[in-house]
DNA sequence: TTAGATTCCGTGTACGCACACGGAATTTTT
DNA sequence: AAAAATTCCGTGTGCGTACACGGAATCTAA
């Protein structure tokens, strides 16, 4: 077995003392130019690998503050997710002197994501973890971080941006073109279907129209069949009175009505509005394995779940920035979590937890 | 932030030198009763977590050797999947000093894999990855590895046993189940399914059966539709004259057939089998994300793969070996690997390559 | 030419843990 | 009761890295 090269070994080669190898390898100066060329060299040539659990021995001493900016959980199970996450993040990378904040606003609210993002920022974060609900407010944040230094995850909303955003989460249009194709597995020829919207204008349309996007692009591109879709909106999501006169009204507007797709976690609120006789024959497409959503599955009056992996957004969001920041090393500036399809017989390898223990962190 | 407890301070604590306290973590005796007990009140009290960055510095001088017996990948395109992801843990553990060697069998060949068996064992392994498709033989490696106390890890196919067995793949029974529900999506009342073991009579049937057995359960499970399910066995699937024959007269036979269950990978094959105009309005669901099926899936002959996550299966093999020798880390006996439904919309979250990098292990 | 400033580089220590070694205390043997 | 054996426990060193500190070499200015 090859033993591994060391600080040492590339400094006996070169002929100088290991500090001055380390000054070149954190690029801390002090060492003249003809040196760190050589340095350089050796160190490419011999595949010198950081022996990490050294350096994380080494300097532990410093800590790292991750602020972390979320919608309130309380106001919406979704929210737990990413919470749950970066909570289990929290606990594994604590040895290496992270800590997270939670900052909380109440989903719908820009205005106290702007005071969420100030409180974050008074603490003087090195990172900060948000989903970026609110385009207007986030470039605020962006730009403040930009300004301060401040290391920046998206989670959940991508923002394109020239600068150097990462972002973890979903492919928004590949979402809806999976939707497409999971809802037409159920129709037939001639079917009408529809796509819904349970969210406020307010939030960051973005995501949800890149989904529609996509579905809409799946149902032009098949063959063979056709599919009428429609789309609709509705804010009054959370007024179950409302909803089912709602739900009625398109029933009969469209009898030919026989499949739902709903852009986020919300599936559940429209099988609610539903009459049950409707029920036995939809088909319903839907989002994340948030509690009500899976009794909905089991009992299958939902036949699809897509699991936008709420969990690991916030999961790896926590482990991506102490990738950087602690362990210096390379993470990719995209990461796009799988489009998990779930059905009754799968779910529940998907209930966070199953592969997390398998993996060491140190 | 709560100062991590080191080995230190629950020394101080209790009134030893740090190294009582190492003997009593390590159970390595010389210690008394009474102040063992008291050192390990202690350590409860005060929630002593080992360094493992500390730890895994300190005793890097153990090597650790793993034997990987598997099929030839060269004659099968599913088992560069778990000879992969070995491959890959290898590296990412090599400054552990754990070292993989392979040995390959020709697969359908028992007395071949005993012969890998003997030259496994002969180099005196710490541990053994194998995936045990021979009953018989496994249980001589089986009863060898138990008096050498050599750890052993199995993949692809679970053996029940009272002993300490250690399995990480699928649940083959739920993956039947699951292929039916998919099949099922597609088909109408009164339409004929057929599941194909293409395999032969030598391998574990086991597993086989198994999916076999969850398969028709959900079809006889399921109300309001009756779907009639064929079985068929074909041993002769490399040989395309035959297996196309075979196909038209499966066909000939049943008017009504319209899917298509391949309980392993070989889905592909049975695709190249069957008549064009057949494949058009065919549903066919099948496993695992190899080359071959991939094509299909794209092109639409194929509307579902089950993955078997074959790559995660060496990968977490390693890893778990690992975890328990060297780092001394409890790991669960059984991991089931989540059964993913791939279609043409997201499959290339799954290629492996995409979820690893975030993931730090060091 | 020499003192002072500056650039460059080597030395030493700490991080938390594992383990070898040896000393002290206790028990057993003579 | 002294010697030997045994049990019990403390000390010290090393793992590879990060970084503070200070010494040596080079350069600038008088």
């Amino acid at each position: 077995m090859a033993e591994p090269i060391r600080i040492k070994d590339i400094a006996e080669r070169v002929g100088v003392s290991s500090g001055t190898v380390d000054r070149v390898i954190h690029k801390r100066g002090h060492v003249s130019p003809a040196l760190r060329e050589k340095i350089e060299l050796v160190m490419e040539e011999m595949g010198y690998e950081p022996n990490i659990a050294a350096r994380s021995l080494a300097h532990n001493r410093k800590t790292l503050s991750i602020a972390v900016i979320l919608p309130d959980y309380r106001m919406d199970p979704y929210w737990e997710q990413p919470k749950d996450g970066v909570e289990r993040a929290a606990e594994s990378v604590r040895h290496y002197g992270a800590m997270v904040e939670f900052y909380f606003f109440p989903i719908f609210e820009p205005k106290t994501f702007l005071s969420a993002v100030s409180k974050a920022l008074e603490t003087q974060p090195d990172a900060v973890l948000v989903a970026p609900l609110f385009l207007q407010e986030a470039q605020y944040l962006f730009a403040e971080c930009a300004q301060r230094n401040i290391q920046i995850v998206l989670i959940n909303t991508q923002i394109e941006d020239d600068d150097e955003l990462n972002y973890i989460g979903q492919d928004s249009y590949q979402s809806g073109v999976l939707a497409g194709r999971l809802l037409n597995f159920g129709l037939n020829d001639g079917d009408h279907a529809m796509l819904v919207n349970l969210d406020k204008e307010v939030a960051s349309a973005r995501h949800l129209q890149e989904k529609e996007r996509g579905f809409k692009d799946f149902f032009n591109g098949i063959e063979k069949k056709s599919v009428v879709i429609h789309t609709a909106v509705q804010e009054d999501f959370d007024d179950q009175q409302k909803m089912k006169i709602w739900a009625e009204e398109q029933l009969a507007l469209n009898p030919q009505l026989k499949g739902f797709f709903v852009t986020n976690s919300r599936a559940y609120k429209l099988v609610e509005a539903l009459p049950l006789s409707f029920l036995n024959k939809a088909k319903i497409v839907g989002f994340d394995l948030i509690a009500p959503n899976l009794r909905l599955l089991e009992a299958g009056k939902i036949q699809f779940l897509i699991n936008q992996n709420a969990w690991q957004q916030g999961y790896y969001g926590i482990l991506t920035i102490v990738n950087r920041l602690i362990l210096k090393k390379k993470t990719q500036r995209i990461l796009y979590l799988p489009l998990d399809i779930i059905v009754k017989e799968n779910v529940e390898y998907y209930l966070s937890g199953n592969l997390q223990s398998p993996i060491m962190v140190v």
